[in-house]
DNA sequence: GTTCCGCATGAATCGATAG
DNA sequence: ACTATCGATTCATGCGGAA
């Protein structure tokens, strides 16, 4: 019925109708911003945008299990001088939906573009919304803990002027790769807002999102073996995402350019031997709400 | 007419139609949140928030200067399970109210309140939403930059053979064409993401916030000798911001018990001696927009 | 095997210019 | 008047190659 570990070519919401119903522990997507990259992507007028984004927040809704999560990383651009509206109009929409707004998640940018204007400062951050279909959904916590080592004491226990300054710490990110950074420091819950790098390397794709953004959100609300959609793929950072951690992916993707780049990033990537400890068992698993 | 650098107790509403048009340059402020606790503070219900709002921003927008600037820091809270979206709603609202919506800045706090939860994080971030009438307004960009990142002295340190030559020649592009600009550049300019410690000094007020964030969007938004308006000043702490960077200030206080402590808050205040040189003269000005 | 250095590039935005 | 295109501006990161 749903092929697991493939991407599929085509329309978004019409590849969706595919799918059958409560199947998708986690939909991590960043679908195209609005009127943005028309050169490179389909865009989509700004007016627009809600009445184009419903049909397709519908299926997913229809498509994710009950104690599943939707994480929605978009952010508007500033055009004529004001922030664009239509992220918080959509908001609204997909309550009226049937959605839940459980969550919003800050993406810090630690290198954002660059650039200076008269009246704004570098845009830094962008949303990670959280949506659920009910008020209990699959959380583990545990998975997501960041180490906390003896400076964060002394930093927080003085205030100054130098607070206003650059903030040059690692900790926040704790995506770090080595584990060995780990020993011998303190874990302790992350918050709502991830400090990441994005990934400007070659990617072919103009819109690349860090590895490490869809990781934290699958390691945070899906176990080993569960499936993982995202239904605006792209250069395929989320299946990689799922492929490092052991996690089943279903992608979508309307442009045949970035299947094929997609695929090419996927048999890159090695796949981890299966840990004989999971990192989410059974007593680790917990039932929000 | 307009008295300055004091605090009027009384219905802000009321107090505002007491201030003459168009003599504002900054309004920064933290309004009571929606609640349905009543106990700290005059809790406003949640569904009827911005009906409660939009009298208030509207008297603030006749008060404030064509060219100033209305900054408004709030966040919703999770009731339910969910996030509430009254804040979202008062945008949409005040942009229909003649209002442009020009940025969301983030107040990404470093130490945030404690806690665990099954179903969400601590929440670290606030916005700081940035309100103009208009797309020219006063920004002083050069008062609020932080010093360059550590890779900075790796690269610039000894400009390589290639640097030199391309700088000689002028020609390439994007980043190398100027990079003799880059020698011994030690600021730069900030992004919308404000990485501030809260401060546990203001016990007495529930709703306190650190006092270097209204001073950032003082110095960024203001000159010496400017008129700063917060209509829910609670402890008083915009106001030993605007005392701290020679600013005068303008108090609006409902609750008599916050009024008291704001002025004992402010006698404590070292008024700073004058500065030779403003740190936004004339020159400095810019004109955004 | 590490460390260091050079370099390309990234969901940007505004104002001016051209059609 | 209104839209489309283009140049100018700016900072931090990761990658690949060299020491």
């Amino acid at each position: 019925m749903l092929k697991l570990d493939s991407i599929i070519e085509g329309n978004c919401t019409s590849v969706l109708q595919t799918i059958p119903d409560n199947c998708v522990d986690l939909i991590f997507t960043s679908p195209p911003y609005a009127d943005n990259r028309k050169n490179t992507y389909q865009g989509i007028a700004i007016d627009e945008y809600v009445d184009w984004f419903l049909p397709v927040s519908a299926e997913l809704k229809r498509v994710l299990k009950p104690e599943g999560t939707f994480i929605l990383n978009i952010k508007e651009r500033a055009v004529n001088g004001e922030r664009q509206t239509y992220v918080l109009e959509l908001i609204l929409a997909m309550r009226r939906q049937g959605w839940l707004w459980t969550e919003e998640f800050i993406w810090h940018k630690k290198n954002c573009y660059p650039g200076k204007w008269p009246n704004r400062f570098r845009d830094a951050w962008e949303r990670c919304l959280q949506f659920n279909k009910q008020k209990h959904f699959k959380m583990y916590q545990e998975s997501v803990m960041v180490p906390i080592g003896d400076w964060s004491n002394k930093r927080l226990a003085r205030l100054s002027d130098t607070d206003l300054k650059r903030d040059e710490s690692r900790v926040g990110s704790g995506f770090g790769k080595n584990i060995s950074n780990w020993l011998g420091k303190e874990v302790v819950y992350p918050t709502n807002v991830l400090h990441l790098a994005t990934e400007c390397a070659n990617r072919g794709h103009s819109a690349s999102f860090p590895v490490v953004l869809p990781s934290w959100f699958i390691k945070l609300f899906t176990n080993q073996g569960d499936i993982v959609l995202d239904p605006f793929m792209g250069s395929g950072t989320t299946a990689i995402a799922c492929i490092e951690l052991a996690r089943h992916y279903v992608g979508i993707e309307a442009m045949h350019k970035y299947c094929v780049l997609a695929e090419q990033q996927i048999a890159k990537v090695k796949r981890p031997q299966i840990p004989l400890i999971p990192e989410n068992n059974s007593s680790d698993k917990v039932y929000a709400g």
